[in-house]
DNA sequence: TCGCCTATTTTTAGGAT
DNA sequence: AATCCTAAAAATAGGCG
């Protein structure tokens, strides 16, 4: 029974372990019992949630702590994890549904390609044939407009060269005719424009609007025509 | 200066509200301030979440309440937000990836079914062309050998069930030599069986094995045979 | 709502078991 | 680690501004 002096501890970390482990023991204990008391007192909701410097987990509520800590994340806008299994749940149904459609196209496109047919039964094959006849014919006619276009493109660009050609070997005659370069200079343009042809002259260069290229049967076979790279934009 | 007697108070809600007020606040900031002495004291983590009664929310953590709070869960076997956020935008990315693809292939089926050719350039269309004339090929290759296996199979129930006629009649002619039902029924059997024919006899009913069917040429189109529906397995 | 006051209750440090 | 003891420290009920 002997008293012995005591003083006011200071708040700062206490360096010597077992007392420090006696004092978490038993301040951990008054801070439950003073939080159970407020939530009875005031009707209010608490958690306490406590980690021991050794990693040990302590908590009270005076519900749940779990409800608390939802009703915190609640409150700080942060979304729960219900919402967000909801979220993942919806996304992961998307997901499948991408995937059958995604297995339907590509079992489609196969049979399209006529790949995988043994699955098919008569009456779907005589359907796909119908579809791969009719595909066969819309990509044709795309195909020879396309080429039509195109060379009407070709055909356009020659005529607006030409043109151009016409209306620069123009000037040259002028300026010759002024005696700025001589008749040598001329002809070696003309020689270096258009191989081998009779020499375009000025009279002609403004009726070369139409229908001026090789004449073309696009109703045959052009494979070969085809096969030439047509680099137009 | 005036001594007021007091007594220990119970620990039960307090009724008037001003004093529970009060006694909130006062216990609220009591709890707090011996949660961070236990935090400083034994180099704790420490949260406390309050909602008063109003709904209002006070909360004190020695670190960061929703560093506690992810410690918590994560102790406590639940899975972090963290991860969940993870998971989710991983299944999104999924679902980005499975759309682009889905897309692709409806734009090719598209191209292969004949539809919006436009948006392709002369090159790619000639390869759609070769493309589909080869599934053509296949397509119409796959149903012919379709077509034969399926008249080889109606040929051959055919020829089984024309056998089991024939020694359905021999025994009916066993019975009626043996005077137990009358000529007449079998001669009913014989118009039912093969209009307008020649009987086909029990000499005959052995040697019905192979190529007794009509001559069908499967080389030409046979478009009129693909309309019959053959209700085969 | 808050701070201040003060008598009283409650908590707790330190020791011992 | 929990519990008891005790004196000192701390918290706080109730009142007042």
């Amino acid at each position: 029974m002997v008293k012995i002096r005591k003083e006011k501890i200071k708040i700062r970390r206490i360096d010597y372990l077992p007392a420090r482990q006696v004092t978490f023991s038993k301040r951990r204990r008054g801070i439950f019992k003073k939080a159970e008391e407020l939530s009875i007192l005031c009707e209010s909701e608490v958690a306490v949630i406590i980690f021991s410097q050794t990693g040990k987990l302590f908590d009270f509520s005076s519900s749940s702590t779990k409800d608390v800590i939802a009703r915190y994340k609640s409150h700080t806008g942060e979304k729960s994890n219900q919402s967000m299994l909801d979220q993942l749940q919806l996304e992961k149904e998307n997901t499948i549904r991408l995937s059958k459609e995604l297995e339907d196209k590509t079992r489609k496109l196969r049979h399209l390609k006529g790949e995988e047919l043994q699955d098919l039964d008569l009456d779907e094959l005589q359907k796909l044939e119908k579809l791969v006849e009719a595909s066969h014919g819309r990509v044709m006619e795309t195909k020879e407009k396309k080429i039509m276009s195109e060379i009407m493109a070709l055909a356009k660009k020659g005529d607006e060269l030409v043109e151009a050609n016409n209306q620069l070997k123009q000037r040259m005659v002028m300026l010759s005719a002024r005696g700025d370069i001589g008749p040598a200079a001329i002809m070696e343009l003309e020689n270096l424009n258009n191989g081998g042809e009779e020499g375009v002259t000025s009279e002609s260069a403004t009726n070369v609007t139409t229908s001026s290229n090789s004449p073309l049967s696009l109703e045959d076979d052009c494979s070969d025509i085809l096969s030439l790279k047509l680099g137009l934009p």
